[in-house]
DNA sequence: TTCCAGGTCCGGC
DNA sequence: GCCGGACCTGGA
């Protein structure tokens, strides 16, 4: 594909994710104004509604065919066209916010390559007909953190309320137009905010952990943006020891948003996938966790991507069917 | 009312 | 290592 420099992921990285706007007094709002709708040009498969609603990410909403979210301290809004993405942006302009949103959306990154790779088998290759386009995104790891403990014994809109619920209290106002929403609080302001505070959102038992774990990475121990350098055992290892991460949270946030592409999680749908469309005999009792090892040595590199499309099309099927 | 939901942790084999 | 129970809460 065409070098992009905006689009490799270097420029993103050299931005911090989280406090783009270091600048601004502590929960000062950020004020905006409404965007004028800008073309990004997207020359790779791309289903947006299944990338922003697949139980990546869970602050995307959807109001036809416009999706909202706050990403990079901006309320953002896209619609995908033939063309490719319309987006807007506030406070900041659409020029400074393009080249995160393609990073994102990983736009850099060739799906036919590894539809390619992991469209071998029967079941794979129908998936991929039917969701073409999916992307796993490349979401701001704390975020992402947060989200996936959250989402333990959980379901979408709960875990969505849930985030909604965080980002209101702790984090700062972001207005665009008539629209109001909040950033993602910094893993100091959730430290800060504590497990009693947390409780009172209504997270529940996951209270302890989230503020154990803001504690932490406020901390520096681990430095997120430095596991995405990491190999992969190693980021594991790192996750997995914070308060409330165990192997099904921490593959989501190796593979949601630190470039893991082989992560594999494996929860409830991904079992009964596993289960019923390709383990055999004694092999469909494996742990969790030998089921990740199988799927990695089975699906290869970008197991990830199989895990999506496979996760998607068992949960879609699961409203239909049962 | 009871059960279950995108798990994790802890204690007992 | 594997297994079972507890853990918040909201919706069916």
């Amino acid at each position: 594909m065409p070098p992009d420099p905006q689009s490799t992921g270097l420029v993103a990285l050299a931005v911090p994710r989280v406090g783009l706007r270091a600048g601004s007094a502590a929960r000062e709002p950020i004020q905006g104004r409404t965007g004028v709708p800008v073309l990004m040009t997207v020359d790779q498969p791309l289903d947006l509604a299944s990338t922003l609603l697949s139980g990546q990410s869970f602050r995307w909403q959807r109001d036809a065919e416009w999706f909202e979210g706050v990403v990079f301290n901006n309320i953002v809004r896209m619609r995908q066209d033939v063309a490719g993405i319309e987006f807007t942006s506030a406070p900041d302009d659409e020029s400074f916010v393009r080249p995160l949103v393609r990073d994102y959306l990983a736009l850099e990154v060739d799906l036919e390559g590894i539809y390619a790779s992991i469209g071998a088998d029967d079941r794979l290759k129908a998936a991929i007909a039917r969701y073409r386009g999916l992307r796993v995104l490349r979401q701001d790891p704390w975020e992402c953190l947060v989200s996936f403990i959250c989402s333990s014994a959980s379901n979408i809109p709960r875990i969505s309320s849930n985030i909604e619920s965080i980002c209101a209290a702790f984090g700062r106002e972001v207005r665009a137009g008539d629209r109001v929403r909040s950033t993602f609080p910094t893993p100091q302001e959730l430290a800060e905010a504590g497990e009693e505070r947390l409780r009172r959102l209504g997270v529940g038992y996951r209270a302890p952990f989230i503020a154990s774990t803001a504690r932490a990475i406020a901390d520096g121990v681990p430095d997120l943006m430095t596991l995405r350098e990491a190999p992969y055992e190693e980021a594991l290892r790192e996750l997995t020891a914070l308060d409330g991460v165990g192997d099904k949270v921490a593959n989501c946030v190796l593979l949601f948003s630190l470039d893991k592409l082989e992560a594999f999680p494996v929860d409830v749908w991904v079992e009964r996938a596993l289960q019923e469309w390709y383990l055999r005999g004694a092999d469909k009792k494996l742990t969790r966790s030998k089921m990740r090892l199988w799927a990695r040595d089975y699906f290869g590199p970008y197991a990830g991507y199989a895990n999506q499309y496979l996760f998607h099309d068992r949960r879609l099927q699961g409203r239909r069917r049962w």
